[in-house]
Formats: C-alpha cells, structure tokens, sequence
DNA sequence: AGGCACTACTCAACAAGTTGACTATCCGAG
DNA sequence: CTCGGATAGTCAACTTGTTGAGTAGTGCCT
C-alpha cells in the first residue's frame, strides 16, 4: 500500500496513461520509488476501484486505446493524509554493493566491469536530472525559481537524485582507483 | 534469490547468529540489503538446505540455544559465481521522498518533522560509521589501510554508506531551509 | 516481587513484487 | 516486404517481503 502512494505523488503532475507511468514515472518519482510496468498497472485497477482515481479511455487513431488516469478529490485527501504520517525508513537494495562487498573472494574484474557500467548509468541519469531542472529554472536563478513556483516539491526530489547519482558516480570511480592500486601489488 | 547472496557476503565477516545479522546484519550489509528478521531466519534454513551454509547449535548457559551460520565451500562458489554476474540496477524505496514530493498539497508541518527525524537518523548512523571506519583504519591512513589489508569491499561499501547518509543530511537541511523561506513568504 | 527489556528464535497468514508470455497496431529501416 | 521497436496494454504463476503473535529463560530496575 505504498506504491499508492507513488502513484498519487506522480499523477500531482498530471493525467497519465500506465504506460506513460512505466517509462520514468515523470522521471523523477521513479528515482525513489522503483516499480514494474504490472505493479503500476495492478495498482491504478486497485486505486481507480477504490476511488482514488479517475480513468478514462482515449481511444487514438494509429495506436492502441489508453486509459488515462488522474487523481481525484479522494486520492487528493488520502494523498494529504498519507504525508501526515511518519515515513518508514527508506529501503536500499543494490546488488552491486554486494558484490563489492564480496570482491575480495569474487570475480574482481567482473565487479570492476559492474562498477563502469554503473557509472556510465549514472552520467547518463545526472545528464537526464540536468535536463530536467534547466527546464525547470528555465534560466532563472534557483532561489528566484524556489520564491516563484507553486510547487517546490518535484524540485527537492530532483536534487536529492541529482546528488544520489553523483555520489554513484565519484563512489565508482573511487572504487575502481583502489582495486587499480591493488592489482598493482 | 538476493537476500541469500547479501547473506554470504556478510558470512565472509565470519560466523553469525540469525538474531546477529538481524540486529544490524554486521552494520555495514544493512546499509544496502534491508532485511526483516523474519526473512533471514527463513533464508537461513534454506541455504542450510541447499548446503550453501554450515549450521551449528551451540548451548548457551543462562541464554537460549543459537544457531551459529558460517559460509560453507559451496557458499563461497556460489558467492564468488554471483559476483560475475552483472549486477541488477539497484532500488531504492524512500516514504519520506514521495512526501516531499507532494509537500505542496500535503501536510507540510509534518513533513517538516519528517526531515528533521530523517536528519537525526541519518546523524546517528553516520557517527556509527566513522566510528566501524576508525575502528577500520585503526590509526593508520587510508591508503595504507587499503594497501595492508586482506580485504577491501568491506571498508568500500561502507564508505558508500556514510556518503550516503551524509547527503541524506545535507538534502534534509536544505529541504528544509527551501520550506522555511517559503513559510515566511 | 513485578514488570520490562534482551536474547534467540518459530509459525502462520497475508501483501507486495517479479517474470514471462501473449495480443495488437503502426512506423521506419533495410 | 519483412523485421524490429514503440505504443499500450492483459493474464497467470511464482517468489519475496511484511506483520503479528507466541515461546521461554535471564538480568536489571524499582
């Protein structure tokens, strides 16, 4: 019953289809809420029967019909209340960590292979997030920005990815320098 | 099928207890692979099962029986087979994120309170790592740490850890700095 | 002397998340 | 003119993860 809540957050932004929803999540929730394109869709079924949303089908020429969902009265008060209540800890999963945690007795130059592909995923998400707040300023200044707009919280989200992936980023490139030194003893 | 190899790299740091691992899984495993007990007792008596762990009862005087876990040979292959596996993108599930993403139609006090909470949280567990890091490093500098020790990850995924939760502070405090300034508009 | 916290688990029920296969149409590249 | 990729999903089976309660002895504080 959480995800729910995700999706509430996302559709703040506007009307979305699942679809929409499962590529990037409007780029920025799904940097903090990981999900699957059947979750999303199960949940919405969930969320639309239990009014908290609203659907309704678009049907295109060219493509296939759509259901575009976007939060109700209701899922705008559970919404309100959901951000009353204390948040449980966050939850971090990351196998690469493992792996580097175990990269004395593994396979080190496949975990050096995981390490560069991890960081070539992060400056790409860094690019994506930079993007995306430029759009955002739109060249104003960020504290100009953060006077200005009716919403501040997609902004502060944003930051937290930006900062998470850089941190990626240097923690790689880090980790790579100490085994290179190592595997020159 | 994750949890089991988050497991066996904490079983490199030696024997454990279900009821060690669950109490901080060694501290530093915790950090990117939360668990609930639960799990790990029933993970537990399945890698016993498949032989991947040793289990051994030991008797306690005044203090219940514990089943003490150590990483068998099969557990270190399979441990070292994982490690050459690419890495699945890690997941990340943050309540407190998805709050502050809808801070703006939410309940900002209490989303407030939960920054503040999340900074307290994040300023003991980074005290609780600088102090496993001296404990580490045990006087010496870190290069020479690196270059002498028997293994790194440990050290490694701790150092992404604490850079973790340092940012979670650095972004909790700016949050609400942005929040202030707009309560005071 | 009573109550709570700690150690060290076990069991059962339920909720959430993952995987893989399937449908159907359109567009552009080769 | 066929193939792959994008759009926009559905269905079913399975694996993980979560919650709550129960057990039982010891030590500590009041």
């Amino acid at each position: 019953m959480a995800l729910r809540h995700a999706l509430m957050a996302a559709l703040l932004e506007g009307e979305a289809s699942g679809y929409d929803l499962a590529k990037g999540f409007d780029a920025s929730v799904a940097n903090f809420w990981a999900a699957t394109p059947q979750q999303l869709y199960r949940e919405l079924d969930r969320m639309a029967a239990d009014g908290l949303v609203h659907a309704r089908v678009v049907h295109q020429q060219h493509r296939p019909d759509k259901r575009l969902f976007s939060l109700s009265e209701a899922g705008r008060r559970a919404l309100h209340a959901f951000t009353a209540q204390p948040p449980r800890p966050g939850v971090i999963r990351d196998e690469l960590l493992v792996q580097v945690q175990a990269v004395d007795v593994g396979d080190e130059p496949a975990v050096r292979r995981a390490l560069a592909e991890r960081m070539a995923r992060a400056e790409t998400k860094i690019a994506g997030y930079e993007r995306l707040r430029a759009r955002l300023l739109d060249g104003r200044f960020e504290d100009d920005y953060l006077a200005e707009a009716e919403r501040v919280g997609p902004y502060l989200t944003l930051m937290r990815g930006l900062s998470f992936e850089r941190e990626n980023l240097r923690w790689c490139e880090h980790s790579l320098k100490v085994l290179d030194r190592r595997a020159a003893r």
